[in-house]
DNA sequence: AATTTGAGCAACCGCGGAAGA
DNA sequence: CTCTTCCGCGGTTGCTCAAAT
């Protein structure tokens, strides 16, 4: 028996929108709101519609403040950096995009940005890693690494390897081109990407930011929600972050700080990182799920140190008195970023 | 000029989680 | 607790249009 329909499949239009669809959606929204409830909207607001393609209009479409059209260099910088920490979670990428919505984002990744940096990247660096193939491997829950691998435009190359380009790869190869010499500070200041790579031609991982065996900022997750008005919250100050959202695929440190680079990521004094959750903890202190995960993690070490590359780019957290917070109230449910 | 191919984008689908009954 | 409902997200599909053949 499988779940009920959100709504009646039979009676609603699918399809594109009218602009008599799109102003009655509008008129309403602007009118009442939402009231909180997307399901009962449409037909309130007399439209033959479910109410999440209501929603997904408005936020994709028609709420204020949206941004179409071309990204510019700093938006790809920041996707590029986001992708590379916290992988296809498009939701929290666009929450630092003002004005662009996860929908944009990821056709925009899908279709551009990717194909971009792979024609920026190596030839050497487009061979598909040897991660093992998902068939052979149990599968992971979804939000976990494994979307990394599987994402990335719904064809993954360690499946079929007829294209060039994984979803993993550009997390070790963002193009230095991509990344300003000069810190980008991200919209909301909420995360403050630094860059110390060199200009011009770019060197294979340096978007990654290897910093040593035990720091990889590999994808410290944060959850972002969007509240009913569309409009997303930012991670800033607060901003919480489930546990699960933080990924086993966060490498987090103490600090550190290389010659060009600094990177604080810090956790409060309640729990330590690796107590966040059941994840397994790995001999070089990492921390990994399965053994697929630590596989991953360490071939993602492998390309880089392999790159030789010296160039620093810091994902989350740099220089900025950035701090991650256990929120002590929910043990190990909630993790908050504050930034001080 | 007709057909094919590919890119770009809007929209849909299904799942997981949260909230409330 | 358990069940139901709804929301939000990421992945995928399919349409449109332009470029290539």
């Amino acid at each position: 028996m499988g779940r009920a329909p959100c709504c009646d499949k039979a009676n609603v239009k699918k399809g594109p929108w009218s602009p008599e669809e799109d102003s009655k959606l509008k008129d309403y929204i602007e009118k009442y709101g939402t009231g909180g409830n997307w399901i009962a909207l449409p037909q309130k607001a007399g439209l033959k519609r479910c109410g999440k393609s209501c929603r997904l209009r408005w936020l994709n479409y028609l709420r204020p403040n949206i941004k179409h059209g071309e990204f510019s260099d700093d938006e790809d910088r920041i996707i590029c950096s986001l992708f590379a920490s916290i992988g296809s979670r498009w939701s929290i990428i666009a929450a630092q995009l003002p004005g662009r919505t996860d929908n944009d984002i990821k056709n925009y990744w899908n279709t551009k940005l990717k194909k971009k940096l792979m024609a920026m990247a190596p030839q050497s660096h487009r061979k598909p890693p040897p991660f093992p193939s998902p068939h052979q491997t149990p599968p992971l829950p979804s939000h976990s690494l494994s979307s990394i691998y599987k994402d990335c435009g719904g064809s993954f190359p360690y499946y079929s390897q007829n294209k060039s380009f994984t979803g993993f790869e550009p997390i070790s190869q963002v193009p230095s081109s991509l990344l300003s010499n000069n810190s980008v500070s991200l919209a909301t200041n909420s995360l403050h990407f630094q860059s110390t790579g060199q200009e011009g031609l770019f060197s294979p991982m340096q978007y990654y930011q290897p910093v040593k065996d035990n720091f990889l900022v590999f994808g410290s997750e944060a959850s972002c929600s969007s509240n009913s008005e569309g409009s997303c919250s930012q991670i800033s100050y607060g901003r919480e972050i489930k546990q699960e959202d933080m990924g086993f695929h966060s490498f987090i440190s103490n600090g550190y700080e290389d010659q060009n680079q600094k990177f604080m990521l810090s956790y409060g004094n309640s729990i330590g990182v690796e107590n966040l959750n059941p994840w397994v903890e790995k001999p070089n202190g990492s921390i990994g799920e399965t053994p697929l995960d630590y596989d991953l993690i360490e071939d993602v070490k492998q390309l880089i140190s392999s790159s030789g590359a010296n160039n620093n780019v810091n994902v989350c957290c740099s220089n900025s008195n950035d701090h991650l917070l256990i929120d002590e109230n929910k043990t190990q449910e909630k993790v908050m970023y504050s930034y001080y």
